[in-house]
DNA sequence: GGATTGTAAATTGTTTACAATCCACTTGAC
DNA sequence: GTCAAGTGGATTGTAAACAATTTACAATCC
């Protein structure tokens, strides 16, 4: 189920978005690099494409780069920082949210829609990534709907909380 | 003059660095599109690292990027956003300020020294575009002590800002 | 004359090939 | 036996060639 919807999602969007999830999810191990070629061979492309990928999401916080010796998984952030980003990310959701209340379209409600029925089945099944998943997609949909703009400066700050989530529940 | 320490600055970062300031500073037209294959004779290097620049420089806000048709520089944030940002600026700034107050070394100060020297000197000639990369200089050479995390997330709050400051003294 | 389709140049997106760097292991001297 | 330098393989960084898409312009049709 596609839970952010994207008019055109280049496939550099959906590889980025692929890897971010599973990072989030504790999938990755943060003690082994991650290798170009490995993700290159499995989503069928050629390393260009992916070096993107990994330059994006280290600029997120979920990967980190060092100059020739490739990327790994980050750290979450120090607790005063956490602090920090939740208090951020408050405020742009408020933001948001004031911002698009009253101008939400038919199609928006929908999406909504989709994602909250989603949260609900994920929560039924206690399926704590399904609900990460969800709650993320939820408010990026508002960020995006208020102010495309402000999506990419979200998201820097909510991957890096979410760092710190995903090692929670497992 | 080098106003931002960097202990390894890599090529891209330099380019990087190079056109946000030429944008900021309100050098480029944002009515014609940013060629690659200009840029990349320009700074002597091919169009790999340019495509990595100009995707750095999208995510920050600076330049908009639209699929297979280029980047352009962007537009800067309407006024509401802008209030949001500001105020997301000042709560980093704040913390960031708090964080490394009292563990600056001698070479942060020296370092901030020469900022302010450079500061001084331009506010005495008037010199509207030194002054902004001065302020600049100086508050992210605080962010980055601080955290290092955060200076990518500040950077994107605060060219967008800048995008506006910019186009207000010319 | 105005709109539309066809075509060529320009530009972006991707792949492939090559150079530079790093890492683990071996080899050798002490 | 231990440590140092060397060496081969693997990995990242860059450049150049190729494919796909867009754009501008000209030819054609109504």
């Amino acid at each position: 189920m596609q839970l952010v919807e994207q008019p055109v999602r280049s496939v550099r969007e959906q590889i980025v978005d692929t890897v971010r999830a599973e990072v989030l999810a504790g999938a990755w191990s943060n003690d082994e690099p991650v290798r170009e070629q490995a993700l290159a061979k499995r989503f069928g492309v050629s390393r260009g494409p992916i070096r993107d990928v990994l330059q994006q999401l280290s600029r997120e916080g979920v990967l980190i780069y060092r100059p020739n010796k490739g990327v790994r998984v980050n750290t979450p952030p120090a607790e005063a920082e956490r602090q920090l980003l939740q208090s951020m990310r408050r405020e742009m959701e408020i933001f948001c949210l004031g911002q698009c209340i009253d101008q939400l379209t038919e199609a928006d409600d929908e999406q909504l829609e989709r994602i909250l029925a989603e949260l609900t089945r994920a929560c039924a099944k206690g399926d704590l990534s399904a609900i990460a998943d969800c709650d993320l997609a939820l408010h990026r949909t508002l960020v995006r709907r208020a102010s495309g703009e402000l999506e990419a400066i979200w998201l820097s700050i909510t991957s890096r909380l979410l760092m710190d989530y995903s090692r929670i529940d497992r």
